[in-house]
DNA sequence: CTGGAGGATCTTTTT
DNA sequence: GATCCTCCAG
């Protein structure tokens, strides 16, 4: 990592004596040409076929559980292992920083030693940062440029917007943050929007606020995530002689998760794999479950088109789950059309059905799940090997609340991130101001961050001198606190602010950099202000800040730690403890555990009714993976739950069983129905309580008694791709209606409004409140 | 300039 | 229910 060179492959490192991997006489030369290295020899026939096919675009598709890990690893530590490449040459991506480290992890595990020399293993965005880096100037950046997250784009581009007087209302700049990373996920510069697209923003300004946005970056010397892609690949499609560098450069390439990749990336790898040609991508269609983010199925749907000559290896036999599971799995994901396909194999034991049961409300869910945890308990089953995986968030609360109640310890996964937590943004503010004075969304964070009498009028007036001047915040101060144009109060201490920050900036290369944060923190009084806050949150705030502190302290210097933390930053997780993993279906891929619990399974919120209004038939597949996700996670129980209750928003709903327990295998699962009362359903929304119909059956969605129905009369129940979206909730209204442009209509979620366009069963509509939505006829009415 | 009160809005997933 | 924002009084 410490190279600064982009060529250095990593063998000049070998030659002056590193020695950081097999050289000639070392364990390749004894492994070359004789009997197979050991590592070989623990993988079946297909994924040993994936490791020695090192020449070639390849495509392995990888099921979940069949040991797609052990491949890509394996093939890494082969590729070195044989000389064919040195470390310094290959190019292995993932998505996650946890999945690049586990890779790099693996590997030394493999070959034996510290891999040292891998600069180029790492998560697309870390990857795309350093190329950058060595060529900033060529995209109108330096080289120190600094990495805008989430957070810092939001602020940024409300100024953008309050510049336009645009209503923050109508148009929150959320809603542009997300268009603007939609563009860049598709590769799209802002001269490359389509012009139809721009409307769908401040009234058709989103495409001038996106440039101006972007102009505001090379300004502040900064790159958002996308950037960290869309700029890596101007910089590649402007300058051939850059681009052919790198080409020649990556002998090898790697990507994980292909089936994640989005436009940009795509378009990213490509180019890069011009060169050599040796690209493996490792990936699993029927894992794909960032379309939200952009990630495009298509990508590793078209490899064999995109990639002349690729081979495509299937990794079929699953390792992980028994039969059941595995089977309930594959019953499910069958709905899904526009797949690859795979049969996954296993050869354990039958081993427990899925289970499934249906509960009065998320309550009584959270209580069920806390019993079975605990009768697990005492069979001496560890609590590291249980898992509940939620759709969303908001679920994990009344768990949370039970295991505290039970005194069961639990680990939430994936959490808020430490370093999206406020104290530590300012921290961290603090110390991205003392290294670089230019960061002026960091000083604008921090400025009256203790209270120090800068209000917003202050902070105006500076930003007005500064964009006025053409210089930074910090600069602006400096002349501004030799002026009377400050209020007395506000000039004297943003004069002490300033004071102290050149103080700082003296001692960075003095003292250590742990005491330099300390110090910052101490005397700017951030400290202080939290000790002195008597609210509850507070004490936790600041042993965060001591954490950040010790954190801090495992970097070289302080640049070192800012480079790292905007990118990565996932505080070593208490691993160690037997606890129980709480978490999204999300964060979930890529594990397994034992026994998991798959709550919430309900329409509307899983699948997730946004899901379905926003992308139709292809937000339902997409939900349908993510089902399929969950249920592979478990090698030996899965147990799936239901409530009939649910309070979403502080309002109770009447939820219907989803539509994925109709889809699973009857053969493979049980339900338990000795519940009590968890009958009939209303219409959506509808209170059940109002509407209980005491002769239903208590396992009573329409799919499942067809399925009852087909059953009886004989036939085998046929997989009925056909159920279209909102299919169940929206059935009062059987005969489809057509609606008319123009027309005035009411949606259950967005209110009134107008329709503008149709397209098919998708219409566009301009809500009088809620703006202009795209929503399926399903779930309108003519008002 | 600050702090509190009250209001609106929003709750899927994340590098 | 929680957070974020705006408005208003000191």
């Amino acid at each position: 990592m410490s190279s600064s060179d982009p060529f250095d492959l990593g063998a000049a490192d070998e030659d002056a004596g590193a020695a950081p991997l097999p050289r000639p006489g070392g364990i390749a030369a004894r492994a070359a040409g004789m009997a197979p290295p050991p590592y070989l020899a623990k993988l079946n026939p297909e994924q040993r076929q994936a490791v020695e096919t090192t020449e070639g675009p390849l495509l392995v598709l990888a099921g979940a559980g069949t040991g797609k890990t052990r491949v890509l690893t394996t093939r890494l530590a082969h590729l070195l292992h044989s000389r064919k490449a040195y470390p310094g040459q290959i190019l292995a991506v993932t998505f996650t920083n946890k999945a690049a480290r586990e890779m790099k992890d693996r590997i030394e595990g493999l070959i034996g030693g510290v891999v040292e020399g891998m600069q180029w293993l790492g998560t697309f965005h870390s990857i795309g940062a350093k190329i950058l880096r060595f060529h900033a100037e060529l995209v109108g950046l330096r080289s120190d440029f600094s990495i805008l997250d989430t957070d810092d784009q939001i602020r940024l581009l409300k100024q953008l917007i309050r510049a336009h007087e645009i209503d923050e209302k109508r148009w929150p700049a959320r809603q542009l943050a997300g268009h603007i990373d939609g563009w860049k996920n598709r590769g799209l510069t802002p001269d490359k929007v389509p012009q139809g697209e721009a409307a769908s923003y401040g009234n058709g300004l989103g495409t001038k606020l996106y440039a101006e946005y972007q102009e505001r970056l090379k300004i502040l010397n900064a790159a958002d995530f996308g950037d960290l892609l869309l700029e890596c690949l101007r910089l590649f499609q402007e300058n051939p002689d850059v681009l052919a560098r790198f080409q020649q450069r990556f002998s090898y390439m790697l990507v994980d998760e292909y089936q994640d990749t989005n436009v940009a990336q795509y378009l990213w790898l490509r180019l890069l794999a011009q060169g050599h040609k040796n690209v493996c991508c490792v990936g699993d269609d029927d894992q794909s479950i960032y379309g939200w983010r952009g990630a495009e199925v298509d990508n590793i749907l078209k490899f064999e088109k995109d990639f002349p000559g690729a081979v495509v290896i299937r990794l079929e036999t699953n390792y992980r789950s028994t039969p059941h599971i595995l089977s309930a799995a594959s019953g499910l994901i069958a709905h899904n059309e526009g797949r690859l396909g795979k049969t996954l194999r296993t050869d354990l034991n039958a081993g427990e059905k899925v289970h499934i049961r249906g509960i009065w409300d998320g309550e009584e869910e959270a209580r069920a799940v806390g019993e079975d945890v605990e009768q697990l308990q005492r069979k001496q089953h560890r609590l590291d090997e249980m898992a509940i995986l939620v759709r969303a968030s908001f679920q994990m609360r009344e768990f949370e609340d039970r295991f505290i109640t039970l005194g069961l310890p639990y680990r939430v996964v994936g959490g808020p991130k430490f370093y999206e937590r406020a104290e530590i943004r300012d921290a961290l503010a603090y110390l991205k101001v003392t290294a670089q004075p230019d960061h002026d969304l960091a000083f604008e964070r921090i400025v009256n961050q203790p209270k120090r009498g800068i209000g917003s009028t202050s902070v105006q007036k500076i930003h007005g001198y500064a964009r006025s001047q053409g210089i930074s915040l910090y600069r602006a101060a400096q002349n501004m606190i030799e002026t009377d144009e400050l209020p007395a109060k506000a000039r004297s201490s943003l004069t002490t602010l300033l004071q102290s920050f050149s103080r700082w900036r003296t001692l960075i290369d003095g003292i250590s950099h742990v005491e330099l944060a300390e110090m910052v923190l101490d005397e700017s009084g951030y400290t202080e202000m939290w000790q002195n806050d008597r609210s509850p949150e507070a004490p936790g705030k600041l042993d965060n800040l001591k954490e950040l502190v010790r954190s801090i302290d495992e970097f070289e210097n302080l640049a070192g730690f800012l480079e790292h933390i905007s990118l990565v930053m996932d505080t070593g997780t208490d691993q160690a403890d037997d606890k129980i993993n709480l978490m999204t279906l999300h964060s979930a891929k890529g594990l397994e555990f034992e026994t998991v619990f798959l709550p919430g399974w309900e329409e509307g919120l899983f699948p997730h009714q946004r899901a379905l209004d926003e992308n139709g038939r292809a937000g339902l597949e997409e939900e349908r993976r993510l089902a399929y996700v969950g249920i592979t996670r478990a090698r030996k129980r899965c147990k799936i739950s239901f409530a009939q209750n649910r309070r979403i928003h502080n309002l109770w709903q009447s939820a219907i069983p989803s539509r994925f327990l109709d889809e699973l295998p009857e053969a493979d699962v049980e339900v338990e129905e000795n519940r009590s009362a968890y009958g009939g359903y209303g219409g959506f929304g509808e209170s059940s309580f109002d509407n209980l119909d005491p002769y239903a059956s208590s396992y009573s969605t329409p799919g499942w008694q067809r399925a009852r129905n087909a059953h009886a009369a004989g036939k085998t129940r046929h997989a009925d791709p056909k159920t279209i979206e909102g299919e169940l909730v929206a059935r009062e209204d059987a005969d489809s209606i057509s609606f008319d442009m123009g027309e005035r209509v009411f949606h259950e979620k967005f209110g009134y409004g107008q329709i503008a366009s149709i397209d098919g069963n998708k219409l566009t509509i301009d809500f009088d409140k809620a703006g202009r939505k795209r929503v399926l006829d399903n779930f309108v009415k003519r008002h």
